[in-house]
DNA sequence: TTGAAAGCGCTAACAG
DNA sequence: CTGTTAGCGCTTTCAA
């Protein structure tokens, strides 16, 4: 590996005979127009010959823009952030931006550590899904200092987010099951402190009161498969159901699990719904009844808003996505 | 959001009432041990104050070493690739690196443009999986330029990498079928320019030829739930089998279910194995016999083996991770 | 239509 | 023990 100099700006002048700043104008399109033409095809030739690469680092250091977007989030492992980091990229990529993925790993401190690396990272923005209720003062300091940040899948008091309408679709998926004649449902919740989990369970909430009922039990589970199937065990060892439902997919698909150990048949015996509609229902028996959530739509959404944003567009500060009832046959 | 102006060492200096270089020092911990502790004091009591954090993008430029890895890989909603660049990540946390996650979107071309991009970004070291034959080109442009990529999870001649034995864990998984006496059997391949396609393949074919056996078919798929699905169905209509082997976890789901729409019981009718051992098959009924490649642990060693080459240690070209049969129910 | 020169923020000789 | 200074490679006034 014979490791050449690396070759600079100053390389491709000294060979097309021109100045640096001449090749940085035919580097940044600039002086078009107003350059003849020989010498802009002098300096191409250069480049090519010497297989010339702008670095990046010294560009961003001069014009103090890194064209950097981070997405912050709590499992790149998890296919709906990472459908949704897609949806970011893709867009990131069109605009010219790189974009940095840094995953907490469903720790609080470790995001509080990736916000001070983006500070000193100098990215002009961040897609964030939080783990939790964010550190406050950590992305303080980050907007003081005109790093815009997007909540993505949640909703952060102050900040703008794009998210699904998760309250209106979790209403109407209890509304569906109760038409079908379950009363005696019990919900299967995520983390309190995530906007997701509690709307969901609001609008859950909200449909069991408008029809006189009460919920069956609310059990706390952290949207995994073990906790929603470790929830349903205990659900169904100690209340009497008809149906459970859980706050996502995974912990859905846990309760069906669950239920079938206990020689409970899905849905004959009992329903059970999701919600996210991720990719890998589609190797699930039976078919998860559940909520769509756009995940690569809601990334698009949120690096336009980012955007938008950055251009001076005084744009909405939330963005609900429309969910869809996905009707499967566990209820 | 009141946008400070950026503040700098210098602002630091001025503050404590010393010179940058005395301020860089502390911040690089350089002259530890012979610099007045009250000196040290005064700098970090003004970083403190200031809220002083030292820009990445200069220091790069200055040290000519960007301390950023790129993982280049096929389509990062892959919970095998995202397991993998969580490894990568969890290494380069560790040892202060930056991570860029590019996703190649299994396209040629886009891998391509990613190469170049990644030269203009002056990373380190790039961890590879490539879509398929990479370009050779490209990759050249990189390595003359002192730029250190290693693959993962294929081999790509000349070309430092980690991946799994996949030939020999396809040939003890083949020899289980056959022990267990299928004898009929068919396979689904991948793509065979991807090498760790073609290894499995040969295990297969190696397996099969020492039994005195010839292969009841081999079709190519490009790894998709999708593609399994059709080429099982291809197999099923054409050929009689007693079993069929996928060259991965998804191109075994979509045989199954496949088998299934035909109303052959799996694995009572036909057997069926996967590879991979991906983490959604704990949602698969039937479970799937399968053989387990530790994509995270692939991940590690593929950043620990970039880590230790940039040590200048004449390391092993070639990593093999052991693999390991998955007994289920499937055959 | 082109070039000279300043400087982005930082580190590392070198000097004291 | 600390400071002065010269750049890293690039863009951008300003001047010619």
């Amino acid at each position: 590996m014979p490791e050449d100099r690396r070759v600079t700006i100053r390389d491709v002048a000294r060979k097309a005979g021109v100045s640096v700043t001449t090749v940085s104008r035919v580097l940044n399109g600039n002086g078009a127009g107003h350059m003849r033409p020989e010498t802009e095809a002098r300096v191409l030739a250069a480049i090519e010959a010497l297989d010339y690469v702008p670095i990046r680092v010294a560009q961003r250091l001069r014009k103090q823009k890194t064209r950097v977007v981070a997405i912050l989030l709590p499992d790149i492992s998890n296919p709906f952030f990472s459908l949704l980091a897609r949806g970011v990229g893709s867009v990131a990529f069109e605009e010219g931006y790189s974009t940095l993925i840094c995953d907490s790993n469903h720790s609080v401190e470790k995001e509080s550590r990736y916000l001070e690396i983006l500070l000193a990272e100098q990215v002009e923005g961040i897609i964030f899904i939080s783990v939790g209720q964010p550190n406050r003062d950590g992305l303080k300091r980050l907007l003081r200092r005109g790093i815009d940040v997007v909540v993505a899948d949640r909703s952060v008091r102050g900040l703008p987010s794009v998210e699904a309408d998760n309250k209106s679709g979790s209403y109407q998926l209890t509304r569906h099951l109760l038409q079908k004649g379950y009363h005696d449902i019990a919900y299967i919740a995520g983390p309190p402190e995530v906007s997701t989990a509690s709307d969901r369970l609001s609008g859950f909430s909200a449909a069991i009161e408008n029809a006189g009922l009460k919920p069956a039990a609310v059990l706390y589970g952290n949207f995994t498969y073990k906790s929603g199937y470790e929830c349903a065990q205990e659900i169904l060892r100690s209340s009497r159901v008809d149906a459970i439902m859980a706050a996502n997919d995974l912990m859905a698909i846990g309760a069906i699990r669950a239920a079938e150990e206990l020689g409970l048949n899905v849905p004959r015996d009992i329903g059970v719904t999701g919600f996210d509609h991720i990719s890998l229902l589609e190797f699930v028996q039976p078919r998860l009844t559940t909520v769509h959530i756009p995940a690569y739509e809601m990334g698009k959404k949120a690096m336009k808003l980012f955007i938008q944003r950055g251009k001076g567009r005084v744009s909405k500060k939330k963005i609900l996505l429309e969910t869809k009832l996905i009707y499967g046959d566990s209820c």
